[in-house]
DNA sequence: TCCAGACTGAGACTCAATCTCGGGTAGGCT
DNA sequence: AGCCTACCCGAGATTGAGTCTCAGTCTGGA
């Protein structure tokens, strides 16, 4: 997500919040910062917590408060680790995407597939559900050889 | 998974756990044979923790080692719980399959769909990766169209 | 039978996440 | 501007899943 994204969504997650009826203070709005900044990937709360203590505000409460107002309203996804870690990442507004998670390293990367989302359409449909949400997750290691593997950046 | 498979299950984890080098103890013996059981769909590790722990076997650190161990057999499967809690099912030797959860009830519904398998492997290939798992959960609602149910998509 | 090494279980420990509550602050009202 | 109420914040206590440790027990081959 480029930096100019991140204003727009910066502005609307100022917008929702304040339609909401909430009001604005130092923690949430330094959480609601960090993510514009660098929420395009995954973010443990735990990093989002020791960030802001760096920067002096903050506390695990406060963020975490933070963390699920933001989900409430739509503004972010929770992405579950496998090791009882919460993830958050922002929520594109135009673009839905999924991860893959290598084994090795831990690190998890985004990746969308139009095809892959019209199946789960079908998959749904034939189920008889209607769906609110679906989450696919890939696990394995990165092909070394392969150069155009998801690993050549952060 | 029937009756007849669970027996086939409960084989098949007594041979791969004895040829991995493993011997038999009365708390792994009874953690698998609660999997054969009842493992067919997701159970928690807590769940299973307090199974135990009623018939008088077992400890939360034996549980644990004995799920471990399983998974490392490629005996169960780990399905992350939105919660931070573990959950475990037995791995259908002849089939895989993924989770429906409904939003109202709580209730996790596997399903199984070949052109989805298919359509992930080609992903797998297109970004490069050694695929050694992949989870696929939809959340949503059971269709028995109720006027009123939350409508909204993805 | 003997014994090395694997298995078990109670309890301490770690750490993410939540709860509590006193104090601070935003922002509407006069 | 000053006040006041309701919301916001943060330190610390608490919860609870999962892991670690270690001494005692048991399996299974020699």
């Amino acid at each position: 997500m480029s930096g100019v994204s991140a204003e727009r969504w910066l502005a609307l997650a100022d917008r929702r919040l304040r339609e909401a009826g909430y009001r604005s203070g130092s923690a949430r709005s330094a959480v609601i910062e960090l993510m514009a900044r660098e929420g395009h990937c995954v973010l443990s709360a735990q990093d989002i917590v020791g960030r802001l203590r760096q920067a002096g505000v903050g506390s695990a409460a406060t963020v975490y408060r933070a963390l699920e107002t933001l989900h409430e309203l739509g503004l972010v996804h929770r992405v579950d680790g496998r090791d009882g870690v919460a993830r958050y990442e922002i929520a594109d507004p135009d673009g839905h995407h999924h991860h893959f998670v290598d084994e090795r390293t831990g690190e998890v990367w985004p990746f969308e597939d139009e095809e892959l989302e019209r199946v789960i359409g079908s998959v749904a449909e034939r189920l008889g559900v209607r769906l609110l949400a679906h989450d696919v997750t890939l696990r394995g290691t990165a092909r070394e050889d392969t150069p155009g593997a998801p690993g050549a950046t952060t």
